[in-house]
DNA sequence: CTGAAAGCGCTTACAG
DNA sequence: CTGAAAGCGCTTACAG
C-alpha cells in the first residue's frame, strides 16, 4: 500500500523497498544497478521491473558515503558582482567541463566567498578541485591538504611550492614577446592596460613588458601601466575607452596593449571618437581570451592566443589523474601564440 | 597516535576522532558546528581546538544524507561538443548561480547526455534542478516528478502543461514585434537566420514573424526561414557569413533577422566583401544575447534584449521556493525589448 | 547543556 | 549467484 503512493512525491523509494518487494536482498538490488557483480537474468529483470513501478532511482548521496567518491569536481571561482564572466573564464570553465564529463565527472561551481569562521569554512562535496587565480600565501592551499582532497591551480602558486599542482601561461615570456614584437616594429613607447593589480598575473606581465624594453635598451619610463579597477571601471569595454581618452595625447605611446578582447574594442571605439586612426596612427595588440571576436572587428585584432580551454582542459586532466593517486604533483605551462592580424602596423 | 597522521593525508579525521580527543560525544561535537543547538563556551573551544588539531572538517555527504538535504541545484545543460557556450547560455549561468549563491546553493552543472538505460540514469547529488531547452514530450520532466526532484525549465514545456515550472522569453511575440518594426520601416522581404529547427525557440519566433507578415497582408514567401544546423555550421559567425554569401541576390531581402549578434557578425563579414552597405542597402537586426558586442560592433546593432541573465536568475529563485516547497508552482515570462541603434534604416 | 542510540540509503567483504 | 550484517560520517529526537 505504502508504495502505491512512492511516486507521487510522498516519499521517495528506497532500495530497501526495491529489495522487498521484489523479495530479494539489499545487496542484489544494489548489484542489478551497479553491475559490480553478476545477478541471474530472472532475478535482474524483477529488480527492474518492481523498481520501475515504484519509481526508484539510486541514492547518488548515501552511494557517495559509502564508496567515499562524489564524482564530482569542484571548480573554485569567485564570481565577481558585476556578473561579468570574462571570455577567459568562460572557456576555461568549458575545459575543465568538457574533459571532466568525458571521464564522468560532473562539475560543481563553488563561487561562494571564503570565510574566515573555521566552523563556516565552506566544504564541498567533490573528489577534487580546481581553484582559480590563487591568492598570495593562499590559506584555502594547505586547508585542501588537510582535508585530503586533491587540489590544481590555474595560475601559479604564489610564493612558488613545488608540490602543489598548477597550470599556467607563461605570462612574463608572454609580454615579452609582444614587447619584443612592438619595438622590432618601431613603437619605443607603449600604453599597457593591464589587468587587476592583485593578481599575480598582472605582475608576471608587467614584468615581462619591462624586460623586453631592458633589452633593446629602452628607459622604463616608456612603459605605462594601469591596472583595472574594479571600483573605477564598470566594465571591460569601458575601462579601454576610458584610458584611451583619458591618455592619448597625454603621453606619447604610439601602442596600446589591451588586456582582453573586449578591452580593445574600448579602446577601439575611443579611437574612432577621437579620430585615431587603427593601425595607422595607433597600434593595438589585445592578449586575447575571444579568438572569434578579435577576427570580427574592423581592423582585425593582432593578439595573443591564450589558450583557455587547454587551461581547463589541462587542469581537469591533471586533477582527474590526481584524484586516482594523491602523490602525483604536475605543473604545466600552457603555450601562447603571438597571431598577426591588421591593428599593429610597423611605425614608419 | 593515529591521529597524528590524520592531517598527513593519510586519512581524514571524522566527528569521531574529534569527539573521543575532545572527550565529548558525536552530538556535541555536530552541535558546535551546526550551532544548531547551544554548547557551552568550554566545550566549544576545546571541541574547535582538537578539531584544528587534527585538521578536521565535516563531511559534507555525510550531512547530506543525515539531513536529506544537499544545498545544491542541478543546472541540466548539454554542452555543444564545438566547445561554443553562446552568450545567452553565459549570462544565463551567470544569473543562476548568482541568486543560488545568494542563497547558499551550489551549482552543479551537469552536461552528461541522457542515457536509456534506466540503470544508468545519472542522479545527481541535488535538491533541484534547473533544465535547460526541454524537448519535446521530455521524458526527464516524468523522472524528476518520480524522484521527487523539483524542476523549473527555461523554455517552455512542449506540450503545455501547468503543472510543470519554467520560465521563457514570449517568444513569438518577440518576433512579431520584430516583423512589424521591420514592415513599419518599408521591408517587405525579410532573410531569418533562425535557431536549430529542433529547438522550441525556432518554431515559436518563426510563428510571430509569420504572423506579423499576416498581419500586414503580406505573402507568406516573403519571409525566408533558414536553420543553424550543427551538421553543417562550424560556429554561429560562420552560420552568419555563409547564409549571406549564398543568399544575397537570390532572394529579395532588404532586411536580416540573426538568431544572436554573432550570427550578426558574421552576416556583416560578408557585406562588407559583397560590398554591401549595412544598414544603406541591407537591414541587420540581432536576436541579442551579448548587449556589449552588439553596442561595440560597426554599424552598432539594433537588437532585441533578451534578458538572459534575468531567465537564469528567475528560474533559480522558482527553484529555491520549490525546494522549500514542492507544490508550488510557478510559470514566468520574461520582457523583451527592441533596442533601435544603427544596422536597421527605414528603407527609402 | 550533554550523551546514547537509532537512522539517513547505500556498498562490500564474508559466507554459503 | 545471493544474503546478512557491518560500515560510510553525519544528525536528531529522546532522556536526563
Amino acid at each position: 500500500m505504502e508504495f502505491r503512493f512512492a511516486n507521487r512525491g510522498d516519499r521517495v523509494a528506497t532500495i530497501d523497498d526495491v529489495a522487498k518487494r521484489a523479495g530479494v536482498s539489499k545487496g542484489t538490488v544494489s548489484s542489478v544497478f551497479s553491475k559490480k557483480r553478476p545477478i541471474s537474468r530472472q532475478v535482474t529483470e524483477r529488480v527492474l521491473e518492481v523498481a520501475k513501478d515504484l519509481g526508484y532511482f539510486p541514492n547518488h548521496v548515501a552511494r557517495s558515503l559509502a564508496i567515499k567518491k562524489t564524482m564530482i569536481a569542484g571548480l573554485k571561482m569567485p564570481i565577481s558582482k558585476d556578473n561579468t564572466m570574462s571570455g577567459f573564464e568562460i572557456q576555461l570553465i568549458n575545459g575543465v567541463i568538457r574533459e571532466c564529463s568525458k571521464q564522468g565527472y560532473r562539475v560543481l561551481l563553488d563561487p561562494l566567498p571564503e570565510h574566515d569562521d573555521p566552523t563556516q569554512f565552506s566544504i564541498d562535496p567533490v573528489d577534487g578541485v580546481i581553484m582559480l587565480n590563487p591568492r598570495r600565501q593562499d590559506p584555502r592551499i594547505v586547508r585542501y591538504n588537510q582535508m585530503g582532497i586533491p587540489l590544481v591551480l590555474i595560475g601559479r602558486p604564489d610564493p612558488e611550492d613545488p608540490t602543489v599542482s598548477f597550470v599556467d601561461n607563461d605570462n612574463t615570456n608572454l609580454t615579452l614577446q609582444v614587447g619584443a614584437h612592438l619595438l622590432e616594429n618601431g613603437h619605443k613607447s607603449v600604453l599597457f592596460l593591464n589587468a587587476a593589480a592583485d593578481m599575480t598575473v598582472a605582475s608576471d606581465r608587467q614584468l615581462g613588458l619591462m624586460q623586453a624594453f631592458a633589452n633593446s635598451g629602452q628607459p622604463a619610463d616608456r612603459v605605462h601601466v594601469m591596472n583595472f579597477s574594479r571600483k573605477i571601471n564598470s566594465s571591460a569595454t569601458e575601462y579601454g575607452y576610458t584610458a584611451l581618452m583619458n591618455m592619448y595625447g597625454q603621453s606619447a605611446f604610439t601602442a596600446v596593449i589591451a588586456d582582453t578582447d573586449r578591452v580593445a574594442l574600448g579602446v577601439l571605439r575611443a579611437a574612432r571618437e577621437l579620430g585615431v586612426d587603427v593601425p595607422g596612427e595607433l597600434s593595438i595588440i589585445a592578449l586575447s581570451n575571444d579568438a572569434i571576436l578579435a577576427q570580427e572587428v574592423t581592423p582585425k585584432l593582432t593578439s595573443v592566443e591564450l589558450s583557455a580551454e587547454r587551461l581547463g582542459a589541462e587542469a581537469a586532466q591533471i586533477l582527474i589523474r590526481k584524484m586516482n593517486d594523491m602523490n602525483i604533483v604536475q605543473q604545466s605551462i600552457i603555450e601562447t601564440k603571438l597571431i598577426i592580424r591588421e591593428s599593429c602596423r610597423r611605425l614608419s
